[in-house]
RNA sequence: GCCGGAGUGGUGAAACUGGUAGACGCAGGGGACUCAAAAUCCCCCGGAGCCAAAACUCCGUGUCGGUUCGAGUCCGACCUCCGGCACCA
């Protein structure tokens, strides 16, 4: 039989879509609005079928709600700057601009063959000058705010790549995108000062209900408070001072030796001059060099080195001697710690090692003993500890902490594992940074009115391994009067970051071409925080958190009225094959044109959508699209078959009672798969199972009408039409084309994504007969079909008059009967 | 190590608040149509017991226990896989 003419229907569709604007949308309604995001794509080049997902159910999900009468804002951009666009243009020798120009046509094209329509009046490109203009004037906010600061700091720097990472970009010390192992370089950066919003970031993670469980989790971890004191040691006979940081300050007594990371500053005026000075500098070197391996955890007890001094404890004033160890960090809280191997596991491995004292001062129980976990199980009570022996713990680090507190001798402190965000890139294809270094006036920004600062298109964008951005090349890019005096000066000549770029996009696509301001604070107001961002868990801390920054920074301006930017996050989940991860590297890539030449792109949809929940990482199966294409035939074919009938409007309400049993069936049929349908995309995504409640009503559909509309005698048409509207209608966002075809041929006039979705009646959900289960002892003996709603009294006597409950119960009284209602009855003898 | 998530037929997966395990597909087997094939349509399809069929019975949701009339679902312990973090003081 002749398959349906999927490739002139779908050209038609796609055309006409385009033509009359299907996605446009009115920002003034937004009374009920429903703002659906996808996470703007890098335009690499062609897209595979794994990508698509992500797009697929985008777009099923705006036109569901389309159809459920939202005004739906569907909006797509490019993430277009980054250093693939250069590497391509590298190797092809084309420039990135060009580069990146044709895979964002070839992308478009892409989603015009799919049916995934967005409302392209609204674009963003984050490579033109009217998008990253804004972009340098988010930086110019977070300058004069102080939250874009620059520092010499060691940074992680990608040798292949050229480039300096950011700790997120850093993989098992291996850069993120090449795999090479990074070094470290001392370098002048540009900083955004996240940690300034560490705790609202992390509090705020409490709000967002409808996120999936585990991206919360995930940046919970990454932000990692904990809640500690600073105490000042004295260096024994020195005079100076060193900072430990604690967060458990009630173990204080219990701190038998003090640990400096090898690259504390003091441990260079410890060792100058001294007679082990060799000894100490070639453990720093050999440490040194193990940190830039990066991979293998440091095992506390492996390596340390005595420095040949002691501090005081400023509160029992103990001695007590000073280690270099490299499994102190420098990073993370003052780069020194009070040793507390009682109650400290890998202080407790370091003592060990060598030799160290080890004092309990928190007893868990009766018994004396220590409890060698960092863990703060707070029932411990304080021993030997001077005055605050007895305290609870609780208690203990409060008067401990209060007591230096008022000494002077310490202070209560937060810290977080989330460090600042390093944004400065020393390439070429980035917005660049709108700052200026004068001789006399320091870092000056750059005038609001002047920018953009354009990226000159003529320059030579190789990178150059010298730790310069490739525009300091440029001597007419650099050359610049100072805003401020007038006076020669020089531009910065770093790029952003693109992770900056991205993190404020979702705000531009309601005033995409305004050349006034970024955004429009009303207009956000109104349409944000977006209802729904679907993307990859890949950027589960990443973006969604550098996005969540910046709103929360431009809240804190004033600019914004919110401060969380998305509402509800769904993340999907990867399409594989042969059990790893699409990819072009591995080959194992299905383009979708493979599928959409000779099954169409509404097959290609379909499969997307049935293959698993979204959520899940599924395997795709080639055979198994096959299915899909299978199902849209039979729909097809239904229709043809049944043409005379279906091709004009039958009118008249269907009157339940007058129908014949599969008649009824059929009816009740349809309405249950609205219910299935609705329900099972507007609480979970779940389009699987909603694609098979459909194909169970075709399968109920099926044998209706054909013969009877052969010979002339079709009964019920109302009905025939009905079932079949409702069919095309609920599956319209999933298979839009067929579905509009279908929609136009059977009479309707308009898109069928201008019309309703149909509502379920709640009295016909339910079929008219259940199967009545009969247990006896909890297992099957028996099933009898009854009416729905047949009431508890009558289930039980239905099954107790059952001969097989008879037979079982042989003359004696039921223990129990169990009733529920639609469901079972359970004797129990 | 810590924190998440997941383990169900040959296979992708269903199973709403504990109540018929395997819906809906794919693959496979059988049949109809056909000169034949493709396409389409119909039937079967977790395992075991029975020569076969029907009926029936038992077993079965990673493992072992528990709660319950009843557990894929709840509780406890464990195993495996995936993801994240991993010296964070």
């Amino acid at each position: 039989m002749a398959k349906y003419p999927h490739a002139e229907i779908e050209k038609k569709w796609q055309d006409r879509w385009a033509h009359d604007g299907l996605m446009r949308c009115d920002l003034s309604r937004t009374d009920r609005k429903f703002y659906c995001l996808m996470m703007f794509p890098y335009p690499s080049g062609e897209l595979h079928v794994g990508h698509g997902r992500n797009y697929i159910i985008g777009d099923s999900l705006a036109r569901f709600k389309k159809m459920a009468g939202y005004e739906v804002l569907a909006p797509m951009g490019w993430d277009a700057f980054g250093l693939p666009a250069e590497n391509a243009a590298i190797q092809r020798d084309i420039h990135p601009a060009q580069w990146t120009r044709d895979n964002i046509a070839r992308m478009k094209q892409q989603f015009h063959h799919w049916g995934v329509v967005y409302d392209w009046d609204r674009e963003v490109t984050s490579c033109e000058p009217d998008y990253y203009k804004w972009t340098q004037w988010l930086f110019i906010q977070l300058f004069k705010a102080g939250l874009a600061y620059r520092k010499a700091a060691s940074v992680n720097w990608c040798p292949k790549d050229k480039t300096v990472l950011a700790n997120e970009q850093v993989v098992d010390g291996a850069c993120e995108r090449c795999g090479t192992p990074i070094e470290e370089r001392h370098l002048e950066q540009w900083f955004f000062k996240i940690t300034a919003f560490a705790d609202e970031l992390l509090s705020d993670l409490g709000t967002l209900a409808d996120w999936p469980e585990r991206v919360v989790t995930m940046q919970r971890n990454w932000i990692d408070r904990s809640d500690g004191v600073e105490i000042d040691f004295e260096v024994k006979g020195t005079g100076r001072r060193v900072t430990c940081f604690t967060t458990r300050p009630d173990t204080l007594f219990g701190a038998t030796f003090m640990v400096l990371s090898p690259f504390h500053p003091e441990v260079e005026r410890l060792i100058a001059g001294s007679r082990r000075e060799d000894e100490f500098r070639a453990a720093i070197a050999r440490y040194q060099a193990d940190r830039l391996s990066g991979k293998a955890r440091i095992e506390p007890g492996k390596d340390g080195v005595f420095l040949d001094a002691y501090a005081v404890n400023p509160v029992s004033g103990e001695s007590i001697p000073i280690y270099m160890a490299p499994y102190v960090l420098m990073e993370y809280g003052t780069g020194a710690i009070m040793a507390v191997p009682a109650h400290d596991e890998r202080d407790f491995e370091f003592a060990t090692r060598y030799e160290l004292p080890v004092r309990e001062v928190v007893r868990f129980g009766a018994t004396p003993g220590v409890l060698p976990t960092s863990s703060y199980s707070g029932d411990g009570v304080l021993v030997n500890s001077g005055a605050f022996d007895g305290l609870g713990q609780h208690e203990a680090f409060a008067k401990i902490a209060d007591d230096l507190e008022r000494r002077g001798l310490g202070r209560r402190r937060v810290n977080y594992r989330l460090r600042d965000w390093l944004i400065s890139r020393q390439r070429y294809w980035g917005a660049p940074i709108p700052m200026i270094h004068c001789p006399k006036c320091g870092v000056v920004a750059v005038p609001e009115a002047d920018l953009p600062v354009l990226l000159p298109h003529d320059v030579d964008f190789r990178p150059r391994g010298d730790g310069k951005s490739p525009l300091a090349t440029s001597d007419a890019f650099r050359a610049v009067t100072c805003p401020q005096c007038g006076g020669a000066a020089v531009r910065d000549t770093d790029t952003m970051d693109t992770f900056v770029d991205s993190s404020w996009y979702f705000l531009r696509y309601l005033s995409p071409k305004d050349s006034t301001a970024p955004f429009q604070k009303d207009l956000c107001d109104a349409w944000l925080p977006v209802d729904q961002y679907i993307g990859g868990v890949e950027h589960a801390i990443l973006h969604l958190l550098y996005a969540r920054f910046i709103t929360h920074f431009l809240h804190s301006q004033g600019h914004l009225g919110f401060g969380e930017p998305f509402a509800r996050l769904f993340t999907q989940g990867m399409i594989q094959k042969n059990g790893i991860k699409m990819s072009k590297s591995r080959g194992n890539v299905v383009p979708p044109d493979s599928i959409i030449g000779p099954m169409g792109a509404d097959t290609m949809r379909l499969y997307i959508l049935f293959l698993a929940p979204p959520e899940r990482d599924s395997e795709w199966n080639d055979e198994s699209v096959e299915g899909c294409y299978r199902f849209l035939n039979r729909v097809w074919r239904f229709y043809e078959a049944r043409e005379s009938v279906l091709a004009k409007p039958a009118g008249g309400p269907i009157d339940e009672r007058a129908l014949t049993a599969p008649e009824r069936a059929l009816f009740r049929k349809a309405h249950w798969a609205i219910d299935r349908v609705l329900g099972d995309v507007n609480d979970h995504f779940r389009f699987n199972t909603a694609i098979s409640a459909l194909m169970e009503l075709m399968n109920v559909m099926a044998p209706f009408g054909d013969e009877d509309v052969q010979s002339g005698s079709a009964q019920r048409p109302e009905l025939l039409r009905f079932a079949f509207d409702t069919l095309v209608r609920l599956l319209a966002p999933m298979t839009p084309h067929i579905c509009e075809e279908l929609w136009e041929r059977t009479g309707h006039r308009g898109s069928v994504f201008a019309s309703a979705m149909p509502a379920a009646n709640p009295d016909y959900v339910k079929s008219e007969q259940f199967d009545l289960v009969i247990q006896v002892n909890s297992k099957i003996r028996a099933r009898e079909s009854v009416p729905a709603d047949t009431d508890s009294e009558a289930m039980k006597a239905i099954a107790l008059r059952h001969p097989r409950v008879i037979e079982e119960l042989a003359g004696r009284d039921p223990k129990r009967v169990v009733v529920i209602q639609n469901k079972l009855v359970n004797v129990v003898i």
